[in-house]
DNA sequence: TTTCTTACA
DNA sequence: TGTAAGGA
């Protein structure tokens, strides 16, 4: 269970993972140049030295910003008009991703298949909702208790 | 090899 | 914005 959860971390944990600008540019398609003059404009926050060396380094957060200027970019905005646009979704994703970790409290085995508990469904009672690896997902309500003692205590 | 800044096209 | 120069 717990390197199941390990699992989701990790594939969840973008903190670790950076970027060179060349990296940043060949996966967008937006030029270290373009993405050095962004920076200089402060339309990207993205100047990050970790080490002592005096190379740039992106977060995922900045590959998702600079993909999607890119792509508002290609839609036709300017490049003040893209970087607003990015920066109102990137509002939206903050919404979503509050949204998506309140509502999930942690992951667990139940039955043997996968199950998210989805918290409080009354004073008494957890709603957990189970993921089977073939078929639709089912939802169970478990004491709190038990909920409590099967969920493994991590987030998102 | 890659990235950095500056400067010219 | 692209590209060259000259260092790191």
């Amino acid at each position: 269970m717990a390197e199941f959860t390990d699992q989701i971390r990790q594939t969840f944990d973008f903190h670790r993972l950076v970027f060179r600008i060349g990296e940043l540019s060949s996966m967008t398609g937006v030029s270290a140049r373009q993405l050095r003059y962004w920076e200089k404009k402060e339309l990207i926050a993205s100047r990050e030295r970790e080490d002592g060396q005096q190379a740039r380094v992106y977060t995922f957060k900045t590959f998702i910003k600079v993909s999607m200027m890119k792509y508002f970019l290609d839609a036709g905005y300017t490049l003040a008009g893209a970087a607003k646009q990015a920066q109102a979704r990137e509002e939206n994703v903050k919404h979503i991703h509050r949204f998506v970790s309140t509502g999930m409290k942690g992951f667990a085995m139940i039955d043997n298949q996968m199950a998210i508990n989805l918290g409080a469904f009354d004073d008494t009672q957890t709603l957990m909702a189970l993921l089977p690896d073939d078929g639709p997902i089912h939802y169970k309500l478990l004491p709190n208790d038990e909920a409590q003692r099967l969920t493994d205590a991590s987030r998102v």
